[in-house]
DNA sequence: GCCAACGTTGGC
DNA sequence: GCCAACGTTGGC
């Protein structure tokens, strides 16, 4: 079992909409360092939450990975905000999978905080300049991060 | 709204 | 293959 993070907006999807579908498609994804990780998930994994452009930027909980990857069907939607005119059925570069909740912490451990962590250094999530959406945590991190709840 | 930093596009 | 221009991310 691997661990992740991954960055939603709450205007899009919160931990606590989350919370309330109980499971639902992770998609949208449109970076290609990204969907490789969402193609590296599998079943079972967990990832932190994190709230990305957004009054309290920081991880507000934890998921799970039930399905993993998947070709996105938001990509050959033109409804979608997230459509990509160059896929097709055919030739899908996009990935998403479906998550489900674990837990909502108390209170987001927002990015200042995690900034201040040594154990958390080495975190794209904490590096100037870095804008990848999707990650993967050691269990030394993972571990960091869940005794600051 | 600003802006730094990054990724992508497309001309050459 | 280079690189300038442009678009996007995301914190502040």
């Amino acid at each position: 079992m691997a661990y992740w993070l991954m960055k939603s907006e709450p205007d899009e999807l919160s931990i606590q909409d989350l919370a309330k579908l109980g499971q639902t498609r992770w998609d949208g994804v449109r970076n290609y360092q990204a969907r490789n990780f969402l193609r590296a998930m599998a079943a079972g994994d967990e990832f932190f939450f994190y709230h990305s452009s957004c009054p309290e930027p920081g991880i507000a909980g934890i998921g799970r990975i039930v399905a993993g990857a998947y070709p996105d069907p938001t990509a050959l939607d033109p409804q979608s905000h997230y459509y990509d005119i160059k896929a097709s059925a055919e030739k899908n570069p996009w990935s998403a999978l479906d998550v489900a909740h674990v837990e909502t912490f108390p209170k987001v451990l927002g990015l200042g905080y995690l900034k201040q962590q040594a154990e958390l250094a080495e975190m794209p999530l904490v590096q100037k300049g870095s804008r990848l959406s999707v990650m993967p945590v050691t269990a030394a991190q993972w571990a960091a991060v869940l005794a600051l709840r």
